[in-house]
RNA sequence: GCUCAUGUAGCUCAGGGGUAGAGCACACCCUUGGUAAGGGUGAGGUCGACGGUUCAAAUCCGUCCAUGAGCUCCA
């Protein structure tokens, strides 16, 4: 005799235990149609499963964000149908939800083309047709084995074997193809339709890259066919941001095939970065930083000491003079603990905070590079912090602070934090690390911000903190580091005197707010999608002539304000006014100043921004002010 | 590094076994026009590189390089 608590607080009684759908059926026909699975006491289960005692149920449809997700599950299911009808030698791996969609890795046994892509959509949209039922089973392990010995799937076959003895297993039958799975699924393929597999890569069973490389088949699947249209014009939209594309029509930068990874900046994408140069040392002096500029190229007897050799010497660049081997530095610090060590360090000079635009080099695999976001020569906004253990947490909080503060200047709300902690075979005394991870968990959560634990993720020589942003696509990059450092210090004979006159090796933080320009600046285009805000634009302002006539009053008006330190260009072009206005726009200028015979009579200017807007005209006077203040 | 795809004019792209095409950009000329593209003419290409097949390769095949998507990695 279940009594059934619905979502909205409403009860309904009944004689005997009923399934999900039944109750579904029982509230309306509509609802029963949408119904894709349901949840009792906060656990989604099958439309199949049965409610047997007093419960909270609710019924789950496309409108839900759980249910978006199991119809994103069973399409992956669906593709498994396909690919087995398709390709019967194929073995099917794994087949997960993702944001806005679904994958399925597949041992194909050959190469897939996008041509095979089209058509296991195209068979899966025959199986959708069917509207057939997806029966669900509840087996034991050894059932479940003895299916996926029968139907030859080594994969599954895997996973099984993981499961723990005892556990009931979930085979998922789509006619005569069967999945395994923890659910829960659709009832009926018709909740499918409104699906697209999207494209096709590589990826390492269990992510393991010395384990065979799959065929991983990408989809996207939504409630119904409109969803599914607006979300590919919203990656339309999003991949015009792309910051490659925006460099390109900006003219901010380019790379090419012989310096492949290596940026050649271009006047305006230079003069960005330069702003925020300009930006981050001025921050750094602020807050107690001493600017250092230390060697490109450093004797590799340094990188054996600092051990970056022994793990990374493949990814570094070297090279030999007179018979000495030299490596392209591929970070800072070694060389900021060499600065550290000349002359004796008193426990007075610390925390010492040394600050560097370091330019680093490193041979990422040819596989990862990416726009500016992931290049072989970078410059980080590097700093190391030498301090005592009791001064750990103090320098984590006042850094974490400053550079939440950065994002926030720089448009950036949200960031997402990640602590990661001591690995299997950590260094250093356990005790440093408890007081270490508990400082840095103490100063993520003064922040009062969300942030993700990432136990074991840390470097063997101390724990870190990462903060991340995203791009266009939504994808994470990380920016922003603290990295504590319980090794290298005592590596490389760093020392000071202590109060008790004793020497003793200091703790090393490596940090940086922005990580690398390149990264940073990349993430900026995207994020403002080329309009950057007025004190990093390259183009601050343009002067627009309508004729010949205003070509000796823009080009002082020109000089004027380049004078009181705006970027200026006059545009003294021969075009319609219109076609000026256009090009600028799209250029992302942030101020369009139009003259005429009107405001060389006036010493004024006609004020358009590049959002359209139409300020009207003033005085020169009162436009300089008006940038002046928006530029504080 | 691995999987798949792509590489043709400065850019965006079409074409495709018989030695190249569009739009925009560029140059020159006309036009002097008040808020998102005025008109005309012209110049511009070893079709990513190197091999192979062929009477003939930009086109077909192979290798390499770069780029894109994803995987792995990222001190």
């Amino acid at each position: 005799m279940p009594i059934v608590t619905l979502p909205d607080g409403s009860q309904k009684t009944f004689d005997v235990p009923l399934t999900v759908m039944q109750l579904a059926e029982s509230i309306g026909p509509g609802l029963a149609k949408a119904c894709v699975a349901g949840k009792i006491d906060g656990v989604p289960v099958d439309a199949a499963d049965l409610i047997d005692h007093d419960a909270e149920v609710s019924i789950l449809t496309a409108r839900d964000e759980e249910g978006l997700d199991i119809i994103r599950h069973s399409c992956a299911h669906l593709i498994g149908h396909a690919v087995k009808q398709l390709y019967p030698e194929a073995r099917m791996a794994i087949g997960p939800v993702i944001d806005d969609g679904f994958y399925y890795d597949i041992d194909f046994g050959e190469s897939v083309t996008p041509e095979d892509l089209e058509r296991i959509e195209s068979r899966m949209k025959e199986l959708i047709d069917h509207d057939y039922d997806v029966i669900r089973d509840y087996v034991d392990r050894d059932q479940a084995m003895l299916e996926f010995l029968h139907r030859d799937e080594p994969y599954k076959q895997e996973i099984v074997r993981e499961i723990p003895e005892g556990e009931s297993i979930r085979l998922y039958r789509h006619e005569e193809y069967v999945d395994m799975c923890r659910g829960p699924h659709v009832p009926n393929t018709r909740h499918l339709k409104a699906f697209k597999l999207t494209k096709l890569a590589g990826a390492y069973w269990r992510g393991d890259a010395s384990k065979p490389m799959l065929t991983r088949l990408y989809g996207t699947a939504w409630g119904d066919k409109k969803a599914l249209k607006a979300y590919v014009k919203r990656l339309e939209e999003a991949e015009k941001r792309d910051h490659r594309k925006l460099a390109r029509k900006m003219d901010l930068f380019h790379l090419q095939e012989e310096a492949p990874g290596m940026v050649f900046w271009h006047p305006n994408g230079w003069t960005l970065y330069q702003a925020l140069e300009q930006y981050m040392r001025r921050v750094q002096i602020d807050n107690g930083y001493q600017e250092i500029k230390t060697p490109q190229v450093v004797d590799l007897s340094l990188w054996k000491k600092s051990g970056h050799w022994g793990h990374y010497s493949e990814l570094m660049f070297t090279t030999e003079s007179e018979k000495r081997d030299y490596a392209v530095k591929p970070m800072n610090c070694p060389c900021h603990v060499q600065v550290f060590n000349q002359g004796l360090k008193s426990y007075r000079d610390l925390p010492l905070r040394l600050a560097e635009f370091g330019s680093c080099h490193r041979n990422e695999p040819s596989g990862s590079l990416h726009g500016l976001m992931r290049v072989r020569a970078f410059t980080q906004d590097d700093a190391h912090i030498f301090c005592t253990e009791t001064q750990i947490q103090s320098e984590a909080e006042a850094f974490i602070a400053l550079t939440l503060r950065v994002y926030r200047e720089l448009g950036f709300d949200d960031v997402e934090l990640k602590l990661s902690t001591r690995p299997e075979g950590f260094m250093g005394e356990p005790g440093l690390w408890d007081r270490a991870e508990a400082g840095l968990e103490a100063a993520l959560d003064a922040t009062g911000l969300e942030w993700e634990l990432q136990p074991g993720e840390g470097a063997f020589y101390g724990p870190k903190i990462e903060f991340a942003l995203r791009d266009c696509l939504n994808r994470v990059w990380q920016c922003g580091t603290l990295q504590l450092d319980f090794n290298l210090p005592g590596r490389l004979g760093a020392q000071f005197v202590d109060e008790d006159g004793v020497r003793k090796t200091p703790v090393m933080l490596h940090r940086a707010i922005l990580g690398s320009f390149e990264r940073f600046i990349g993430i900026l285009i995207e994020h403002y999608a080329g309009a950057m805000p007025l004190w990093l634009a390259p183009q601050q302002a343009v002067v627009l002539t309508i004729t010949d006539a205003q070509r000796d009053y823009a080009a002082a008006l020109e000089g004027r304000l380049q004078k009181v330190g705006l970027r200026v260009k006059a545009d003294l072009r021969n075009e319609k006014i219109g076609f000026k206005i256009r090009e600028h726009t799209l250029q992302k200028v942030p101020y369009l100043l139009v003259v005429g015979d009107k405001e060389v009579g006036a010493d004024s200017v006609a004020v358009r921004t590049r959002s359209g807007e139409n300020l009207g005209t003033m005085t020169v006077d009162e436009f300089i002010e008006q940038v002046g203040t928006e530029l504080g």
